[in-house]
DNA sequence: CTAAAATTGTGAAAAGTTACACGAATAAAC
DNA sequence: GTTTATTCGTGTAACTTTTCACAATTTTAG
């Protein structure tokens, strides 16, 4: 009898945090080890809850001694599927589209901006960080030849759900869009929102107005 | 006696959300009510939580109608204090300085970018969507005269815990981070962060590879 | 070699969040 | 005019998440 033991999504969320923030300290402080006390000051997140989501996976730590950074990373990598390097496409070509296509913060974290798609006619072949801007009806014919399986939002709200029927049906099984909209998916499919507005407008509520 | 009763974060990050689809409803489908069951259909939320969340402020539904779509906005929007336009600055003039200054979501929605900062010499006074890009160092001064209030920080990692001090110092309360990493803040000062890679890698977590 | 300090992993308690279910009010149908 | 539908607001129960606190282990100091 296997008892499958869901992992809690909130736990998932924090795992890249803590990625980041070790190879941080591997790169920059070129440090060997640290401790849950050290991760969760730098972190603002208590010792005892990222003990309690490491343990979820493994024992990753020593007593006395804490986690050794390289193997936590490794471990971390292998727990998010880091381990193969993941094409994204990027729908959208314009400022923001523009903008995540030149980011250069994909490399060396799992992924890779493979092919950016656009509506307008004025905008198709021209070239944006090495990639040719393709027409969104190429999309099907792209993600079944390439095998997509993520693909990053960068288009207003209007087209939004069309487009995303279209990604899911080809099947796209992880979104992270920039799309100020609530978008219907079916389950199993992932999305990721991102809304400056709507993060501005939750952090007014504990401003003082005037 | 009076007793103060806390909101959760949670409930204040839903508002937003709430108010958006609201404003959706009201002019595209020019719609004058909604029910807790329709707007909860529409955003993958259940009726009982959004009734509960709303239930924190007021009553602003009517049994047997639902609630009054405009009436409603209004209430979400004295709530977050968004009857008053906050004006913004935005840190970092590069692609996602670029395109976030040349967003036009944040009109009608409570922000207004009102200045743009670099400190890259050859992008100091270039016009960015009618703003001229100021130098870094004009910050003090001009948040000291225009008692900017929220920033959006568009920069790399490595300068934004020493900009966000600076922020923090010239009495900034709300700051909204595109820079991948935990910023140290002084209680009572808000962030909300954005990075795409920690959003994409939470999702390879579900994704199979290969 | 022994004592003190650091640190993990975890069961149990506490705190926070969501879902249920129902009385009360309103609107629609007949 | 009465019955049926709809819908809200909310007390309580169920569930989820975080914090506490401690035994066990390892390292450091004397």
């Amino acid at each position: 009898m296997t008892v499958t033991v869901e992992i809690p999504h909130i736990v998932i969320g924090r795992l890249p945090i803590y990625l980041r923030a070790l190879t941080r300290m591997a790169e920059e402080d070129h440090q060997k080890t640290t401790s849950s006390h050290e991760l969760g000051e730098q972190l603002g997140i208590s010792s005892a809850q990222i003990r309690k989501d490491l343990s979820h996976f493994g024992e990753f730590g020593k007593q006395g001694t804490g986690y050794h950074i390289g193997y936590l990373i490794d471990q971390l990598r292998q727990i998010l599927n880091l381990h193969v390097e993941w094409n994204v496409a990027i729908i959208g070509s314009g400022h923001l589209g523009y903008a995540l296509a030149n980011y250069d913060g994909f490399q060396n974290r799992g992924f890779r901006i493979r092919w950016i798609f656009d509506n307008d006619p004025a905008k198709i072949g021209q070239k944006v960080n090495n990639l040719l801007v393709q027409h969104i009806d190429e999309l099907e014919e792209t993600i079944r030849e390439h095998k997509a399986e993520m693909a990053i939002l960068a288009i207003p709200a209007s087209n939004a759900q069309a487009v995303t029927d279209r990604l899911v049906n080809m099947g796209i099984k992880a979104i992270l869009s920039y799309a100020p909209l609530h978008l219907a998916v079916p389950e199993g499919v992932q999305v990721s929102y991102s809304d400056p507005v709507t993060e501005l407008q939750r952090m007014t509520y504990y401003l003082s107005p005037e």
